[in-house]
Order: structure tokens, then C-alpha cells, then sequence
DNA sequence: GACATATATGAATACCTGCTCATATATTCA
DNA sequence: TGAATATATGAGCAGGTATTCATATATGTC
């Protein structure tokens, strides 16, 4: 039985390979994840989290806090309520985000010692 | 005293401002949380993380296992090791990369388990 | 040395993302 | 109702990013 001309010469189409395969994330574990990360992975909306979770605030609050436009800010928290990271509570012509999720700050923490130690 | 037109009516340039403006993360740590979850923000290279935390690999049974082209691979393996989350042995005219970095698999795991909650 | 193999990299491209500016919507107040 | 305020949103643009394809480098084999 003639072994095809691979290269590295490791996994080929084996059984471990198909081993292997199985024990990965599956297409849509991959794409939640990653799409998580993307949101947490920009700095005005890293900042805007961070403002939350010192407690709710309005717009332009938070505006003022992490240093942005209202647009610019308005339109980032479009996005974070979109991927349920944050709500809105509507009083009048104000609207007040906080986070809607609070394992988000656990991984906020963790972002922030891992980058830490590695200084 | 005329208070300013101001808006929200909210936080101004008071004291208060000024104390919450001091507990937020710096520039710098902003800066960097968001590139390390820039990094991770990404299905191929998540993919490649997932498959290094089973133990290191050579690249063409990463490309293998993720499904991508090596080169492509290459050039995220790349980024990760500049990122400092991957490190490579290289033997003969092989190269292989493993985790540099095991924080990683549990903010992988933290992901994870936050994708599945709100499914 | 000549050739095959494993990986790396540069250039080009197609796509995505975040901001600004202008404008819309909605609420309050006179 | 009309003006002011708070937020939301659409279009457009500038910059960034992930892939592919071609090619380079480096190692091993004959």
C-alpha cells in the first residue's frame, strides 16, 4: 500500500486527525467567539464598557468621559446593544446604557492583568 | 453664579468629573486590551489558537486542521507571535508553533462559555 | 551541486470598520 | 405650535485587514 508522497509527514487523513478535528470548536462556536472578541477588540468601545461599569450613564456622558463625539459614541453603542453588551434605559429625551452582561468586565479584568504582566 | 447652558445636565466639569475621569484605564491600557482582543477577534486565528491548546503543531497540520491555506496560515502565525500568544520551535525545515501563552485558553474558555449562556 | 520540501513574505486586492458631517426623530418647554 | 435639546442614523471616506498568488529562504536528500 503506497503511503502518499506527503509532506510534514504528521496527521495525513488518519484516524488522529479526524480525532483531532472533532475535539475543535465547531463554524459557529468560532464565529460567536470571534465575534465577541471583534466587539471588545476597538478602543472607544473598550473605554465605553469600562465607563459602564462604574454604573449606568447617558449618552453624552459618556461621551464626555472616554473623550469622543456623541455621534461617534452613539453609533458604537448601537453596535454594543446590538451584541447585548449593553442597554438602554429611555427617561425623556435621555437614554442611560449600562452593561447588560457582567461577565463582559470579567474578561475586561483579565484583558487587563494579561497585558499588564506581559509589560 | 450663572450655571452654563449645559445639557444632560449631568457631570460637567465638576469634581465628580474629574474623580470618575481618574478611575478609568489609561490610554495606553486601553490601547492594549483592544489590540490583544483585536487579535483574538479573528475566526482563523481563533481557530488556530483552539488547535494549539490541544499541543503543538507543526503549520501544515494547522492549515490542515483549521481549513485554511498554510500560507494564510503563515501569515496569522505571524501576527500571533508578534502578539506574543504563539511561539515556534523550529526543527530541520519544519516549524512548530505552540501556545506562548496559557492565560489565552481561559479567556478562550470565558468566551465560550459566554457565547453558549446567551444562545 | 541539483532538486524537493516546509515555511515565510511581499504585493495586490476585496472587504470591513470607525469616524465625521449632515440630517432625522423624539421629547420638553415656552 | 415653535424652538431647543438628546439621541439616532445614513452617506461618504480614510484607514485597516485577511486572503491569494507569486516568489524567496532555508533545510534536507540524492
Amino acid at each position: 500500500m503506497p503511503t502518499p508522497a506527503d509532506s510534514c509527514g504528521h496527521l495525513h487523513d488518519s484516524r488522529e486527525l479526524a480525532r483531532l478535528k472533532r475535539a475543535l470548536m465547531t463554524g459557529a462556536e468560532v464565529a460567536s467567539i470571534a465575534d465577541l472578541f471583534k466587539m471588545l477588540g476597538d478602543g472607544t468601545r473598550v473605554r465605553i464598557l469600562d465607563t459602564l461599569a462604574q454604573g449606568e450613564r447617558c449618552v453624552c456622558d459618556i461621551a464626555e468621559l472616554v473623550g469622543m463625539s456623541e455621534s461617534a459614541v452613539s453609533h458604537q453603542l448601537r453596535l454594543l446593544r446590538a451584541s447585548r453588551l449593553v442597554r438602554v434605559r429611555r427617561v425623556g429625551r435621555q437614554a442611560f446604557y449600562a452593561l447588560d452582561d457582567h461577565h463582559i468586565i470579567g474578561l475586561l479584568h483579565d484583558a487587563r492583568r494579561h497585558v499588564q504582566e506581559q509589560a
